[in-house]
DNA sequence: TAAATATTACTGCCTTAGCGGTAATATCTG
DNA sequence: CAGATATTACCGCTAAGGCAGTAATATTTA
C-alpha cells in the first residue's frame, strides 16, 4: 500500500461506473470541486467525503495491522 | 467493513503501543483534540490527520472492490 | 484513600476545506 | 473538422475543522 495512488484508483473506478466528475459529486452528496482534488490525491479532504465517494463506487476500505483483528 | 468502529481500532492499537492521546497527537504531528475526535468516531476529520494517525500505530489501509487491482 | 495521570469536554480564535459560478482547455463524437 | 461533453483551473465566500488552553471527570497507581 506504499506510494498507492488513490486518486488514478478512484478514477478508474468512476470512469468504470460510466460516471462524471458532476455525477459522481452529486450521488456522493459533494460538491465537483472535491471530487477533482480527491482524483488529484490532495490528501487535506475530509474523510467523510472521500467516504462518500469510496462508497458511491463500491469500494471497500480496510486497515491492517501485525495486531491482527 | 460495515459498521466497523474505526475509533476504537485506533484507540486499541494507541494503547497497544503504550502511548497517551497527546503523545500520539505529538507523533502524528497533529493537535490532541484530533486525535480524541477521530478516536470518537468524527468523520469530518481530514484524511491526511486519520493517515498521520494510523502510519505512527503502523496500521495499513487497503482499498477492495470488485473490480481488482 | 490520595496523588498522579489520562480522558473527556468546552471555549474562542484562526485557518482552510468545501462550495457554486465561471472560464479555459482537453477529450470525445458525429 | 466542428460541436458537444468533460476535465482542469481559478475566484471569493462561508462554514467548520484544527488548535492550544483550560477545566472537569475518570482512571490508574502508590
Amino acid at each position: 500500500m506504499v506510494n498507492f495512488d488513490l486518486g488514478q484508483f478512484i478514477n478508474e473506478h468512476r470512469k468504470a461506473a460510466g460516471l462524471t466528475q458532476i455525477q459522481l459529486a452529486d450521488l456522493a452528496g459533494i460538491g465537483k470541486t472535491t471530487v477533482f482534488d480527491i482524483e488529484k490525491n490532495k490528501k487535506s479532504v475530509r474523510w467523510d467525503s472521500l467516504m462518500a465517494v469510496l462508497d458511491v463506487l463500491n469500494i471497500d476500505v480496510q486497515f491492517i495491522s501485525p495486531l491482527k483483528k
